[in-house]
Order: structure tokens, then sequence, then C-alpha cells
RNA sequence: GCCCGAGUGGCGGAAUGGUAGACGCAAGGGACUUAAAAUCCCUCGGGGGCGACUCCAUACCGGUUCGAGUCCGGUCUCGGGCACCA
């Protein structure tokens, strides 16, 4: 009977079902936790792609581990269901989003489950559900008592082809990120959430976690933290005064002119009215410039002149005040001061516009402005100061007049929180006819999403949940008050903030989740997802996160210990799978083909987790040809005639090697080279004379972790009635690794010339006896004498000689 | 422009500063078979030599070291992110 993984795989798939062999008892304390979480997918019509089941496949294999390992194993799936989408969908059908959603849900949920891997059901979640996003709601509300939601009338990125706003972070070179549409700025009646007050811990924090490098940068960066100075100019003409931001308020003395945003409030009162036709015509262009317009011409450099003068407060010069729109409204104060000698901006500037240089640092600057640091001339007292002496002489002059002081900005802007969408959890505001906003109580949360007719936004521009009629949207509040319900919805976001918290204690309707239990998961041990979220979802997340800690609804400061980003499956072709480019592959077809346990360790074979990996057929019948040849072990009449219950030592070497590279392996997601050790292993296994039973099975548990299906198989073909899934993990001897003879590599003058076999516990002088006796390194000695010897036990003697 | 990351056989990829190419894929040769598939064995970075061997080789240039794919400095190429943030 050969490898018949369509049985196999139905066999146990039903087995696990039927005993439900992955739930996790989350209130049994007595075992340390361990938090095993996936990024859950949105469940799109076209069901899952082979990139899901990379990550899905490395979370299961730690699972298993940490499972045979002593741990409670939290490891639950769900649905990031709210979306674009099906709301696409609903509104191209006229039907309810929620029913194709549910369909697509349902075929995710069946494909998962034929991949093999060990999820607790039980504690599945969507975020559609109302019970869900009861919770989603209850955030908001307490975000709105605790001040960090508001509403601003600013301007959005705005879509109209999607017919709805989205946040900075959804708009990548002046089009949406998802659909690559237009998006243009406009003003716009908008809930905000106050992420910006969170921007200094969540940078700090960030030190706290074991994260991919490159993810702590960017989060970094996004955040854009920059120390620096708030320096106060005032107008010349008692017109009041400005204030800039500069990171380099050393370089004060070397300033020429000055710079406003063209949305700088000052603007209208101080232009002069011999400007004031220029300057009008200015702002208006600028302000109605997309900020893909803004992009492409960032060696424009534009601006006028206002007609007025502000006064250097270092110097007492009066400096030309102009307006550009290389000065952003949304950064720092809306002002700059220009040092066109030592900014490259200010330099592409002042050179177009005819304004002077006075150069406060040596270096050269007749080709662009000199930033690198030196020493100060033209600045009075801080001549021959470097960059940071000169900062601290200037801002602590500065302080004392009453002028400026040290600040510090941040990138990082305030997130835009409503969309103008039907599929999306409701905002659990009503704005009352006074015009305040009021959260609702809790007790009348969910705030369900109402039916409607159809899903597009009304003619005139309003959210489509302006269409659900007076008797939704007109609400009287317990003590008399009316007002009218809010129609924007979330972000897609918004779910996906806090579910890993709702795994914990998904039926809780008292509390998102209970806290002790909350106490006792959080943080989350393991979270594997795609790089795509560094900045979006894993900032959100985190920002949630800490405003629940302030709360005191959860305990630790951080959601996500450990972080990893598996790489791309990309086509067979190395470019990114796309219908367009026709290289997708299906996992269904896989599976019928070659198996779950073959896709999930050709997955895993194919390089390391977070590299991008094309696909191979070719490697995948490689996979397969390998579980066969596993599975020939119990299964081959020749092969089981080797089992032993004895044990002759043959394998004690090979199956200690296996057990130690694997765990460490496993516990790094280094599965590639994990899986080379098993091939090793089983190699070793074809060669020896005899296969000690025990070893067979402590390599089953290892390999189940990769291909459960077939390791369950194998478990129960070996006699055993229980699952394998709660085995104890595979230990080996220490001293089976120790080897009495070893390769010595013998080099001269670094130069290998020659590997001799010794013993392993060998001295230098003995390991140099030995090799002057070798007949291809006597050449090399004679008639010179050795100068230096470097010998590392057991692996390399190096002799240096002259 | 700025910030990360990566460049190793025909291919995917291994290598705590210590024998470069583990493991696998592909290819070639052989065994078994009436035949095929499957399986098993051998070869497999490049040059030179009948051969024992030998020289070259981890993108490129330099450095540190007894010894560098690995560490340091510079260059090039590719991938990702940010992008007028003062």
């Amino acid at each position: 009977m050969s490898y018949d993984f369509t049985l196999i795989e139905n066999k146990w798939k039903k087995a696990w079902e039927e005993k439900d062999a992955f739930y996790c008892d989350t209130h049994d304390f007595s075992r340390p936790k361990y938090y095993v979480l996936d990024m859950f997918p949105y469940p799109s019509g076209q069901g899952l792609h082979v990139g899901h089941p990379e990550g899905y496949t490395a979370t299961d294999i730690i699972a298993r581990m940490k499972r045979m390992q002593g741990y409670n194993v939290l490891h639950p799936m769900g649905w990031d269901a709210f979306g674009l989408p099906a709301e696409q969908f609903a509104i191209k059908n006229n039907v309810h989003p929620e029913g194709f959603t549910r369909q697509n849900i349902a075929h995710f949920k069946q494909q998962i489950k034929d991949l093999g891997f060990s999820y607790d059901w039980s504690k599945e979640i969507a975020t559609i559900d109302p019970s869900y996003y009861k919770w989603t709601q209850w955030i908001f509300a307490q975000m709105l008592r605790h001040d960090l939601a508001y509403v601003s009338n600013v301007p959005v990125n705005y879509c109209p082809e999607l017919g709805t706003v989205l946040a900075n972070e959804e708009v990548k070179d002046g089009v949406s990120e998802r659909g690559g549409y237009p998006v243009i700025r406009m003003p716009m009646r908008q809930w905000m959430l106050k992420i910006t007050a969170y921007a200094e811990r969540l940078e700090e924090d960030l030190s706290l976690l074991d994260w991919p490098k490159s993810t702590l940068d960017m989060q970094k960066n996004w955040i854009g933290k920059s120390i620096g100075a708030e320096i106060e100019f005032d107008l010349v003409g008692g017109h009041g005064s400005f204030k800039v931001f500069t990171t380099r308020a050393d370089t004060l003395f070397g300033c020429t002119y000055c710079c406003l945003a063209p949305e700088h409030p000052l603007i209208e009162k101080i232009t002069t009215p011999e400007q004031k036709e220029a300057v009008e015509a200015y702002v208006k262009e600028a302000k109605s410039r997309s900020d893909l317009a803004r992009s492409k011409d960032v060696k424009g450099k534009t601006g006028v002149f206002t007609g007025a003068y502000a006064v250097n407060p270092i110097n007492g010069k009066e400096v030309p005040v102009y307006v550009a729109d290389y000065v952003l409204g949304s950064y720092g104060s809306g002002a700059v001061m220009a040092v066109p000698a030592h900014d490259e901006r200010d330099y592409e500037f002042a050179k177009k516009h005819g304004l002077p240089l006075i150069q406060v640092l040596e270096g050269d600057i007749s080709e662009t402005a000199y930033v690198e640091d030196g020493k100060h001339i033209n600045s009075d007292y801080a001549d021959g100061l470097n960059i940071e002496e000169a900062k601290a002489a200037i801002i602590s002059h500065l302080e004392e007049m009453g002028k400026g002081k040290k600040v510090i900005n941040y990138k990082l802007r305030d997130w835009i929180f409503s969309r103008q969408r039907y599929w999306g959890e409701p905002i659990p505001v009503v704005r009352l006819d006074d015009g305040t906003e009021y959260p609702l109580p809790d007790d009348q949360l969910p705030l369900v999403l109402p039916e409607l007719d159809s899903y597009e936004p009304t003619k005139d521009g309003k959210p489509p949940l302006a269409k659900a009629g007076e008797e939704w949207l007109s609400y009287t509040a317990e003590d008399g008050r009316h007002g009218q319900r809010e129609t924007n919805t979330m972000p897609q976001w918004a779910g996906s903030c806090w579910y890993y918290i709702r795994y914990i204690d998904p039926h809780n309707d008292k509390a998102l989740a209970d806290k002790q239990l909350l106490d006792h998961w959080l943080p989350v041990d393991l979270y594997v997802g795609g790089a795509e979220h560094a900045v979006l979802h894993l900032l959100y997340a985190r920002f949630w996160h800490k405003f629940l800690y302030d709360i005191g609804v959860v305990s630790c400061k951080e959601p996500f210990k450990k972080l990893f980003h598996q790489g791309m499956i990309l086509g067979a072709n190395g470019e990114k799978m796309s219908k367009s480019r026709g290289n997708v592959v299906n996992p269904d077809d896989i599976v019928k083909s070659h198996g779950a346990d073959a896709l999930r360790l050709f997955e895993m074979f194919a390089g390391p987790l977070e590299e991008a990996k094309p696909w191979s057929t070719t490697g995948l019948d490689g996979a397969k040809r390998f579980i066969e040849r596993v599975y020939r072990l119990v299964d081959d009449e020749n092969m089981v005639k080797l089992i032993s219950e004895t044990n002759d030592g043959s394998l004690d070497f090979a199956y200690a090697c296996m057990v130690k590279k694997c765990t460490e392996d496993y516990e790094a997601l280094a599965f590639n080279t994990a899986i080379s050790a098993m091939m090793v292993f089983v190699n070793e296994c074809y060669k020896a004379k005899s296969i000690y039973k025990s070893y067979l099975e402590g390599f089953v548990k290892v390999f189940s972790c990769v291909c459960p299906f077939v390791g369950e198989e194998m478990w129960h073909r070996l006699g055993h009635e229980d699952l394998i899934t709660y085995e104890a993990w595979p230990t080996y001897e220490p001293k089976h690794l120790i080897i009495a003879k070893k390769k010595i590599a013998v080099s001269i003058n670094g130069k290998t010339r020659d590997v001799i076999e010794m013993d392993a516990e060998i001295d230098q002088d003995g390991a140099l006896k030995e090799a002057s006796a070798s007949s291809k390194i006597k050449p090399y000695l004679e008639g010179k004498t050795i100068k230096k010897v470097i010998f590392v036990p057991g692996r390399i003697l190096n002799i240096v000689v002259a």
C-alpha cells in the first residue's frame, strides 16, 4: 500500500474534528501559556492563495511543537471581514454584503481545514459579528470619552472613485493604495483619532519588541521624531509674530528669509496690498493642487513674496517673508526660517528667487548647500563651535530672550477614522442638536448596521447610511436630548486593532474579555504576517493597545512580543503572483495533486521563511518524494522489518543531531534547515541495519509538525491509539553528540593542505605531531621554520611557516 | 535624495571568523524491469593535468586577521520602505 495522501488526510482531518484535538482551555493556568497568532485574512472571493499557507504553516509548526513541549497553546483563527470588495460586490449585484462575506468565510475555513492547521475553532471570530463589533464600538466610545476621538473639518484625502476618504497611510504617491485611484485633497467633516498623543510612547516602546529591524525602522520613520527648536520671529510693523520649527538652530545667523505654508493663517493679515493679488492666486492654486501634483514637481520650489518682513531675534536683522508650498502646513508650525547656505531646499528656492546667502559654517557652497558638520563663522558668539555646541549656545540665548525653546516634533498625524461606506462598523455616536458628539451608552451597543435598499453613497455625496431613514437616524437620549446618528463608518483597520484580545475570551458579553484571562494570556508570544502591515495595522493596533492599557483593560504595554514576516511566494517565473501574469497557483489544486502535507513541506523547505521564494513544481514533487520516503519507513515491508525495540547504537549520533537541530531551528523559525536535518536523518535510517523504534517515534513527532497528516498516520501505524498532538517532545542524550574521531583540517599559512582524522580530544602538540607526519604536509614544512601554530580543537590546525 | 535588506553552482539554498557549496531540484551515467513508472547506486562550480594533484572561485575594489562568504571602509546592481517633515 503506497502513500495515499487523500485517504490519509481525510481520515485524520475527521479524527481531529471528532476529538476536538486542538481545543485550548484558556482557564487552565496550570501549564505555561503560549499564544501564537496569524494575521487573520480578509475573506476575499478568490479564496485562499498559496501565500496564505506559508505563514500559517510556520505558526502551526510552532503551535504543534509547543503543545508537545507542555505549553497550553492558544492558536486561533478568524476573519477580518469588513471591507471594500464585499461592498462593491453588494453595490453591483444589489445584495447585502454579508451574504457574500459569509460565503467567502465558509470557503476559506474549508480550505484552511484541508491544510491541516491546528486551530482551535471554538475561538473563531469575525469582525462583522455584532457580538464582536459591539466591543470595537465600545473602544471607540471610550476613546471619545477620553478626548482621543474628535470631529474635524480637515483637508482629507478624498478618493472620488472609491467615494470615500482615506487615511494618510492608505495613500501612496497620490493615489489610493487599494485600486490605485486618484486622490484629491479637500476639506471634509471627519472623525479623527488622536494617535499623535501616543507618538512618544509608540516610538519609545519599540525598544521592548523582538521585531524585524526593518519594521522597527519603518515605524520609527513613520512616527518621525525630531528634536529641534521653536523660534519666534516678530513681524515688522507690529503685526504680531509667528513661530518656526528648526532642527538647525545653530544656523540662525544664516537666515535670510522666512517661509510660510500656503495654509498659514497669518498670510491674509500680513500680505501688503501690492502683493495681495499674487499671493492670493498662489495660495488658491497651492491649496487645490493634489498631493500627486505636489510631489511631481519637488524640484519646482515655487513661492511668492508677501511684502512683509520679520525680525531675526538673534541679530535684529529684517528678513522678507515668503509663502511657498515646499513648507507644509501640517508639520511643525507651518513656517520655517530659511538658511539657504545650509539647507538644500532653501538653497534651491533662494537661487530661483534671487535671495541672498549667508554662510555660517565653513565649507563649499558654490554648487549646493553645505549640510555637514563643521566650524561656525559669521555667527558672533557661536563662531568656532560645531553644530551641537552652536545649537546649545543659540537655544539657551533664545530662551533667555523668551524668543525660543527646545521642542520635539513628530511626522505622525492624527488618524482619519471615518469612511463614507456601508460595510464597516457604525460609529456609535449621535450628534446632538446642540452640536455635541454623544457616545452611545454601553447598554445601547452594539449599534447594528441598518438594512438598506442599496449601498452606494447618496447622490449629494453623503455616506450610504444617510439613506437609513428617519427612524434609524433620529435619536432621543434617555434624558430627552435629541440628535442625529453618525452616518460614517469605521475604516477596515478598526476590527483588526484588537482581535488578538477577543480570541482569548470570544464569547464574553460583559467585557472585551475577562481581565484575569487577559493578564494571563497577553502579550501574544509570536505574531506572523506579511510585511505589508509593517506600519498600518501594526501601528494602529499598538496605539489601541496602549489606550486599553491606560484605561486598565490590559496590563502589558505592547500587544505583540515577537513578530515575524513571511516572504512572498512568487510565481514560477519569479514574478509576483497575479491573475494578469497568469502565474497564480491555487492551493486546492495542490492539495488534490500532491496533498496538503507536500504543500506545507515544500513551502517550508523552499528557503528562509522571511525571504521571497518562487513557486516550483519540481520542488513540490521533491517534497512529496521525501514524504513517500519517510512513509516507507513504516509502510514498506523491508523497512518495517528494520524497526527494532532495541537500540544498536548506529543512529545515536544522527538522531541526536536531528533532534537538536530541529528543536533549535523550529524555535528560530528556520524551517528550511530543520527539514534538511530531517532529510539527513532519514538518509541515515536507510543506511542503518536496524532502526530503533523510539528514535523513529521521536522523528515522527518532529516531522508531524510540518506534515501533520502523514505524521499522525505513521504514529498510528507505530501502534499508538492516542493522537500525536500531546505526546512529549523528543529529547536526546547529549553524550551521543560527542564523537571520538574528528576530521581536522590542516592548513599551512591559512591554505588547507590536508584533512586528517584525529582523536577529538587531541591537544595542539598531538595534532601538530600527527600533521607533521602527513605526506601532504611534510613538503611544506621542509626547510621552513614554524613561526606560529593556531589550533581550534575539533576543527582546524593552522601552521604558519616562513 | 534618505533609511533598511540582499548579491554564493544550471536552479532553491547551507555554512558560531575555521575543510565554501549541507539538504533538495534539474541534468548525465548505471542497476532492477519484457518495457515504463517507482526505487537504488555513481557523477555533477570553473580551468589545467593520463594521474597523484594543482590553480581559480561567494557582485567589485581595498583593509583587519594565522585564516574572511562571514568583520571594517568604498563602489556597483537588485529588492523593500519613506519622500520638500525644515
